[in-house]
RNA sequence: GCCGAAGUGGCGGAACUGGCAGACGCGCCGGACUCAAAAUCCGGUUCCCCUCGGGGAGUGUGGGUUCGAUUCCCACCUUCGGCACCA
């Protein structure tokens, strides 16, 4: 008998062996220019040390682990790193809540979160680890801020914003829930108008667009990124204001419909609103801006107010009246739009309530017209009706020579509007990157000069914002000279959002210890794109468009070869444990450090992997640790038995042997194509029980050698001491097996053979076999003559290698 | 409303380009070893009929293509996720 499988010991033997070796570094090639082996860059999301590692992050590295250990093997030279997502606002309202400086508690997390990750044994170079939080890192986000603020790339402006009444912070866009509420802390969000930074991300809206076609990413993770950006094609027309005679743009994907337009209508907070002259007007703006946009899409109702003023459509000289109505929204389009109740239900429905005319000019070729609701169709089949030389045309050709017209007449153009804006990325709090700017009276916002970078964070007492940024206590930081003039100038107290630190992270790992520049472009364009990028489809519209993004400026200002960050990504499912029970010995719900402590790491990364497709979500449960615990066990007593027993030298090409090299191709296929762990960890357990049949038996050495061969990837530590217990030496070095195809081929296949469909015999006959011979073989068969009745067959399908079907 | 993903045993889930549906694991049932239990090992486990051999039904629903469909096509139902007074 074997002795006791004891995880602990196993795990720390290795590492240490892995360690002393340093085995899991990645060294750039002598000659990036031409490369002795491929690569490939397989990279995580990078975690934020607000806490511990929690199940989900077991996931994610764990598929990169794996990812990486069989691109290793494969010959590839693999970057595989880590860093730390260490700014933002969980560190920082912690340290409000219980004190201490958000610095000491993230960096205590990092230690804590290393530990955990080192026990788990992951491959990764940490060699090249990093820290957003480092002002080694941060200058050089620094720099490349100013670069884009040269470009005119970065600028502020006044804008209306999202604000979080609870975080007392800007927030982007994208950090807003659908339901209006803060994505950090889920308080209801508050629109303010303020002064911001923005990246100027609408100028690549089309290119974000575009270069979704050039990337291998999930269909739902594109379709999310093409949601988010929102093109709409249509054109943009001119409207006169009879009264001011004054001109408004509206933007419509109508242009068809421009003969039916019956009033036109602005938003509340539109810029020519607030030189209305009208008490009843401007108390409608202010009862509209009190409400926030979530009571305002869920209004029933229809309201509004007319201003007094009339505009003049540009087609036919129609004057119509002018509305002021919050269900116009200020910041799609440009806050104005021509309303055509006949065919927009939100006109209809304010035409309705303010007893508006409707005029159909849109009419199906067939069919009635229900007059009590709008006619919505846009197609080839409708055609124009009310619409003066148009009349007759189908609506979208009628719509683009309407613009046609407009276009000569200088009243309109073809246009695209985007859904996407501008990125506001200012935050009105300590714990983030310095924004590197003075402002100066005399100069105005002035960059600090790139030798006075970083902008070193300074420590402060208080970090709860006042109605100021905590930074303004600072005062002996924030006055400074002004780097133009030398007088008395202000350092910028906002800082910057963290996403801006995570859109270039992977570019530092490249050359992490660079400190004459962000990094050194022929070792980024040697590791970039990213091959594999894994993490949670949470990031799929906000950390995934700002990093391809700022690839694309870092492209066109010539500082790296490529466009696209991220050439394939993996979106990892969620983990939840909720009805895990959990142990009253170990007193803690499941959590990574709780689960190895019981199962030991391989197990746990075996688990993590075999509750389901990685993609989708999954519950983790004792249960199951419990039984790749039993596995990692069985897998130890089975080897160990035929390491003792079984003969060693080459395979005979036995059963035994077949069904390795079957599962050679299997894994193979399941690891590297098509990510499909489970299945891959379950063919290895069905080569394990076949092993075990007969562990002294022919062929089960070298079964025995593949099996733990190809487990190494999941289960590194125990698969290199079992490696080492069938005599071989450094596991981790080996070449990942290769199916023997001639084998797979030599040996006899098992044919169905079937009478109209149904099956009626199997025969075991040699892969080589002719379909001739095969025909004749069926034939002879007794189970299908019965079925043949003495009969011919009125067809013979014959698919190689797998059956013969007579119909009869 | 628009976009995306998914419906398979008691459960998680397999089935890669149309070819033995239910791999692998959990759970359950039976057995071995134990004074006993745990651990471990062996066998069984889609449902319904059947005396052994076996037969019939079956992958959300209804059609279709095919010798053959979980897989392809059409229509529908359900669930989950994203976006949305987006002009």
């Amino acid at each position: 008998m074997s002795e006791r499988y004891d995880a602990k010991a196993i795990e720390a033997k290795w590492q240490q062996a892995w360690a002393d070796a340093r085995a899991w570094e990645v060294a750039d090639p002598s000659d990036l220019a031409a490369p002795d082996t491929p690569k490939s860059y397989v990279l995580e999301m990078l975690p934020y040390p607000s806490g511990s590692l929690h199940l989900g992050h077991l996931l994610v590295y764990t598929i990169g682990d794996v990812a990486t250990h069989f691109r290793r093997r494969n010959g590839m030279r693999v970057l595989h790193p880590m860093g730390w997502d260490a700014f933002g606002l969980p560190a920082e309202n912690n340290a409000i809540a219980r004190g201490g400086h958000p610095r000491v508690t993230t960096e205590a997390n990092i230690v804590a979160i290393r530990a955990s990750m080192r026990r788990i044994g992951w491959w990764i170079d940490w060699s090249r680890e990093l820290s957003t939080h480092d002002p080694a890192y941060y200058r050089w986000q620094q720099w490349q801020f100013l670069r884009f603020l040269e470009r005119g790339l970065a600028y502020r402006k006044g804008a209306p914003v999202k604000w979080c009444p609870n975080d007392q912070t800007v927030l982007a866009n994208e950090q807003v829930l659908a339901d209006g509420t803060c994505e950090r802390c889920g308080a209801l969000v508050e629109s303010r108008l303020m002064e911001q930074w923005f990246f100027r991300t609408t100028d690549y809206a089309q290119a974000l667009l575009d270069d979704l076609e050039t990337v291998d990413w999930p269909e739902s993770i594109k379709a999310r990124q093409r949601n988010w950006i929102g093109r709409s094609d249509g054109a943009e027309l001119v409207f006169r204001i009879e009264e001011w005679d004054e001109d408004i743009t509206v933007f419509t994907t109508r242009p068809d419909t421009l003969f039916g337009a019956t009033f036109f209508v602005l938003a509340p907070e539109h810029e020519l609103v607030a030189r209305i002259d009208s008490e009843e007007v401007q108390a409608y703006v202010r009862r509209a801006s009190a409400k926030k946009t979530e009571e305002r899409a869920a209004a029933e109702e229809k309201t509004g107010v007319f201003t007094g003023l009339h505009a003049v459509n540009p087609v036919n000289g129609e004057l119509i009246r002018v509305y002021v109505a919050d269900y116009v929204l200020t910041d799609y389009g440009t806050g104005a739009i021509m309303a055509v109740p006949a065919h927009d239900q939100r006109d209809f429905d304010f035409a309705r309530a303010f007893e508006l005319p409707v005029r159909q000019v849109v009419r199906p070729t067939a069919g009635e017209v229900d007059e009590s609701a709008p006619y919505l169709q846009h197609a080839e089949g409708e055609t124009l009706v009310n619409s003066g030389e148009f009349d007759g045309l189908p609506a979208p050709e009628g719509g683009r020579q309407i613009v046609e017209r407009l276009e000569r007449e200088g009243r309109g153009r073809f246009a695209v509007n985007y859904r996407l804006r501008d990125w506001g990325f200012s935050r009105q709090r300590y714990w983030g990157c310095p924004i590197p700017v003075v402002y100066c009276d005399a100069c105005g916002i002035v960059p600090v000069p790139d030798d006075e970078l970083p902008v070193v964070l300074p420590d402060i007492e208080d970090y709860k914002p006042k109605g100021r940024p905590p930074l303004a206590q600072a005062e002996d930081w924030v006055r400074t000279a002004c780097p133009r003039c030398g007088g008395e100038g202000r350092r910028e107290t906002e800082t910057m959002d963290t996403f801006v630190d995570s859109s270039w992270y992977f570019l530092r790992y490249c050359d992490p210890a660079n400190d004459e520049a962000p990094f050194d472009r022929a070792k980024v364009d040697y590791w970039n794109p990213v091959d594999l990028y894994i993490g949670g489809v949470d990031h799929a519209t906000m950390h995934m468009i700002y990093a391809r993004f700022w690839m694309k400026v870092l492209n066109d200002l010539g500082y790296i070869g490529f466009r696209e960050p991220f050439a394939s990504f993996f979106s990892n499912g969620w983990v939840t444990s909720g009805k895990t029970k959990i142990s009253k010995r170990s007193g803690s719900a499941a959590s990574p450090d709780a689960v190895v402590e019981r199962h030991g790491a391989d197990a746990v990364r075996l688990c993590i992997l075999f509750l389901g497709p990685a993609d989708q979500d999954m519950e983790w449960t004792e249960e199951a640790a419990e039984a790749m615990a039993r596995f990692v066990r069985r897998l130890w007593r089975v080897v160990n038995e035929v390491a003792e027993q079984a003969p060693k030298g080459e395979p005979e090409g036995g059963a035994l042997a077949r069904k390795a090299h079957e599962t050679i191709a299997k894994v193979t296929d399941d690891v590297g194509r098509r990510f499909a762990f489970n299945t891959g960890i379950s063919a290895v357990m069905e080569l394990v029980n076949e092993i075990s049949r007969d562990p002294g038996g022919r062929d089960a050495h070298f079964a025995a050698q593949t099996a733990v061969s190809l487990i190494q990837p999941y289960a590194p530590h125990v698969a290199e001491e079992l490696w080492q217990r069938l005599g071989g030496e450094r596991l981790w070095e080996q070449p990942w097996p290769v199916a023997d195809e001639a084998m797979l081929e030599r040996e006899t296949i098992e044919v169905v053979l079937q009478v109209n469909g149904k099956l009626r015999d199997r025969v075991q006959v040699a892969a080589s076999i002719s379909d001739d011979e095969l025909v004749a073989l069926a034939r002879a068969s007794e189970k299908v003559r019965a079925h043949l009745n003495g009969g011919e067959p009125r067809k013979t399908i014959v698919v190689p290698g797998k059956l013969v079907n007579f119909v009869v």
